[in-house]
DNA sequence: TTTCCGATGTACT
DNA sequence: GTACATCGGAAAA
């Protein structure tokens, strides 16, 4: 929770650490991916693409790297504000479609519509503040939408291929390639 | 509709 | 210098 705004996670990734050739932690800790190699609980934050930055959740020990990245919420509460944030990231105003379930669809997106950037870096998810990881009792899929992760270098190999991308089946939130295409209109002629 | 490509800062070779 | 866990507008079809 972070400035009334609520969103439920939809879509993610699974980042691990000396397996993992796709993973930030791969070639051990630096200043920029130290996050990574905490306490779990806390918030991994990177800037990438020279404007986009991307969250994660460490879900390892410490000293173990592993973190899930948020690919897609799904928007609660707190609308407003995410559009006018995605707006201000922007520079100009949100396209009308882009109100509502796109807000927080792709990791950059996401970051935006809840003003994340590297100063939430090592954020306690757990504690109460500005940003918390909440369980809702909401159950998981039981069997979630899975697939290769999105973006990743053909220099990582294999694990271009490992489906570590997770998402709940139908959300009206996801991003590239899980993203439910809008309502078929189908144009009935006559009645 | 789908594909292509520019913007842009930081980490790393 | 090059690549990058991206995005969205423009071009192509």
């Amino acid at each position: 929770m972070h400035g009334g705004r609520v969103g439920r996670i939809v879509e993610v990734e699974a980042y691990g650490g000396e397996i993992d050739p796709a993973s930030h932690a791969f070639n051990g800790p630096t200043a920029r991916n130290a996050t990574m190699f905490g306490p779990p609980g806390r918030l991994y934050v990177y800037f990438t693409y020279g404007m986009h930055h991307c969250a994660n959740v460490v879900c390892r020990p410490t000293n173990e790297p592993g973190a899930v990245l948020l690919r897609a919420l799904e928007p609660l509460r707190g609308i407003e504000e995410m559009a006018a944030a995605r707006a201000a990231a922007r520079g100009r105003p949100l396209a009308r479609r882009e109100a509502d379930t796109r807000l927080c669809r792709g990791p950059g997106n996401l970051c935006a519509a809840f003003g994340l950037d590297r100063s939430f870096d090592g954020t306690d998810l757990l504690e109460i503040g500005v940003l918390r990881l909440i369980d809702d009792g909401t159950s998981p899929p039981e069997v979630p939408l899975s697939g290769p992760r999105v973006g990743l270098s053909t220099a990582c190999g294999e694990a271009v291929h490992w489906p570590w991308r997770f998402a709940v089946p139908g959300s009206s939130s996801l991003s590239r390639g899980f993203a439910t295409p809008p309502p078929v209109r189908t144009p009935r002629c006559g009645r």
